[in-house]
RNA sequence: GGCCCGGUGGUCAAGCGGCUAAGACACCGCCCUUUCACGGCGGUAACACGGGUUCGAUUCCCGUCCGGGUCACCA
């Protein structure tokens, strides 16, 4: 075997610094728990100075969803995740796309039989059902571990399909580390000898997992906990191979209840998903941060972190082994407080097609109507049910009129409307200050509690019993004509 | 079923032998207030269970129970 060739390919590997990688498969949306993965990769990346890369792993070509890398890469950008290296922009140790790594791992497969940690095996799947038996459990037996050379030449020769598997010690054990959960050892016996490289030639994920993230330098390797059970494998891998095996972080999956993972099946939200319900990028990295890992020391009582100061703070040591229920309650609380946040320009440019969508009214001033509604959301969909008595004035019951607290029923409620109005119509200035002097004046004027006033205009202004601001914002934002035409209306209506 | 992992309030979680067991969301109450929100204050609520070890266990060990993962020529 040509060693040159290997020596080419370790050559290339950059050596020195943290390397992590973000490897999803092109499935065509990114979930909640995905998300999650590839912001703790950047993490542990961005918070050491090392390089974060882009992997798409595509080699089951039966999901391949239209464009769905172009997903990936949107996400990532949206989230502020930038990469290193990555399909789109090359780097040292391309290609970053697996279906164009097919060739590499036929080579690796074959070196691991020269060192005897690999073996060909002529079982076929005929043979491989019957030995599983009808509860589809128990490993491979070993069948072809040992075959005589003459008679491997002898197959070969007939044409008889075969995989190549992983011989892995009979006896011992293995053991492995991770920085979350830490040091297991398994019995040697309980693992199975893996296929690597399967009858098409093109290898199975575990094999080419291993090969790709050594030939490209993967010190630190985050994925699900479902890779636990695997990891020795792996290890025995890299030990054949001579390898240095890299940190290993797995993280509990996220999950929509206490039984099931977050799925596109049970509906659950992908990123995508959330941003269209109504929700800011930068509050679900914020939320989702914290579902399955919390800040230690100075800063374990924050929870509000920016990506750059996530970046200054995250340690792995604070992931947690246990699964984490995904709540959305607590995600609004977040997205909320982001919301709130904004400055008063910013929220409006993003309020403003909600506001658009809701509010037809020309005559209204959306950027009066936006400061109103901010402190009121928790999502961008909370706008629009606020706001839509601005365009036309709702069917409304007298019965709002009546006020317990405010001591308003439907009779003062008319007589206030009564002496609000020639007070209006005489008003030189429709302006916020002069609403406001004019309408608490008047309270004042007539020895009454502003409640009993401000109650009833509200309620005839907007038809609802809540509103995002009072009655003088109200009348302010929808102009000296339709607030005069509402409370004339609101008179006949009580009388 | 074998093997691996986990188990603090409804949820996220701090804790890493000694605490009245933090904090946040949600929920409830009060205050503020021109409604609702916001804000402020307060409240309900947890160490799965049983054995050890120890002067002392949420914390360490064992067992039970419960949950998750994995046992593919899928990733």
């Amino acid at each position: 075997m040509d060693m040159k060739w290997f020596d080419e390919m370790e050559a290339r590997i950059p050596k020195g610094g943290v390397r992590t990688r973000f490897a999803p498969s092109p499935t065509g949306y990114m979930h909640v728990g995905n998300l999650r993965t590839a912001l703790y990769t950047w993490l542990i990346a961005r918070r050491s100075g090392g390089a974060f890369l882009l992997r798409i792993e595509d080699t089951d070509q039966e999901r391949l969803v239209e464009d769905a890398a172009g997903i990936i890469y949107s996400t990532l950008r949206k989230c502020g995740l930038d990469w290193d290296e990555g399909p789109d922009i090359g780097g040292p140790v391309g290609p970053y796309i697996q279906t164009q790594r097919r060739d590499l791992y036929g080579k690796y497969a074959q070196l691991l039989m020269e060192k005897g940690h690999a073996y060909r095996c002529f079982c076929g799947k005929a043979r491989l059902e019957a030995l599983h038996g009808e509860d589809g459990l128990g490993g491979y037996d070993g069948h072809c571990r040992d075959l005589p050379q003459a008679e491997i030449e002898e197959k070969l020769a007939a044409g008889v399909p075969y995989v190549i598997r992983q011989r892995i010690p009979r006896s011992g054990q293995t053991t492995f580390s991770d920085a979350v959960f830490g040091d297991i050892t398994v019995d040697n016996a309980t693992l199975d000898d893996q296929v690597l490289i399967k009858s098409d030639g093109l290898p199975t994920y575990n094999f080419a997992n291993v090969i790709d993230d050594h030939l490209m330098g993967i010190t630190h390797v985050v994925r699900g906990s479902e890779y636990l059970s695997s990891s020795p494998k792996y290890n025995l891998l890299y030990q054949a191979f001579g390898w240095q095996v890299p940190t290993y972080i797995h993280c509990s999956p996220v999950m929509r209840d206490q039984h099931n993972k977050m799925s596109k099946r049970h509906g659950d939200p992908s990123y995508e998903d959330l941003l269209a319900k109504g929700f800011l990028s930068e509050a679900v990295v914020n939320y989702v941060a914290l579902l399955g890992w919390s800040p230690r020391g100075e800063y374990a009582e924050r929870e509000f972190f920016t990506l750059r100061e996530l970046s200054e703070i995250f340690d792995t040591g604070g992931i947690s082994k246990s699964p984490a229920i995904f709540d959305l309650e607590k995600l609004k609380y977040f997205n909320a407080n982001y919301l709130r946040a904004l400055s008063p320009a910013d929220f409006f440019a993003g309020a403003r097609p909600y506001l658009e969508q809701a509010i037809q009214n020309p005559a209204v001033d959306l950027s009066l109507v936006a400061p109103l509604v901010q402190p009121r959301c928790d999502t961008w969909m909370d706008i629009a049910p606020q706001v839509d008595f601005f365009n036309a004035l709702p069917a409304y019951s007298n019965e709002l009129y009546c006020h317990k607290k405010m001591k308003t029923n439907e009779e003062n409620s008319r007589q206030a409307l009564e002496q609000v109005l020639p007070v209006l119509e005489a008003l030189p200035q429709w302006s916020y200050d002069s609403l406001h002097e004019a309408l608490l004046g008047l309270a004042q004027q007539l020895g009454l509690k502003n409640g009993r006033i401000l109650w009833p205009v509200r309620t005839a202004l907007s038809g609802k019993a809540v509103t995002p601001g009072g009655a003088v914002e109200l009348c302010h934002i929808l102009g000296r004509e339709e607030s005069l035409r509402r409370i004339r209306q609101g008179i006949a209506q009580l009388g």
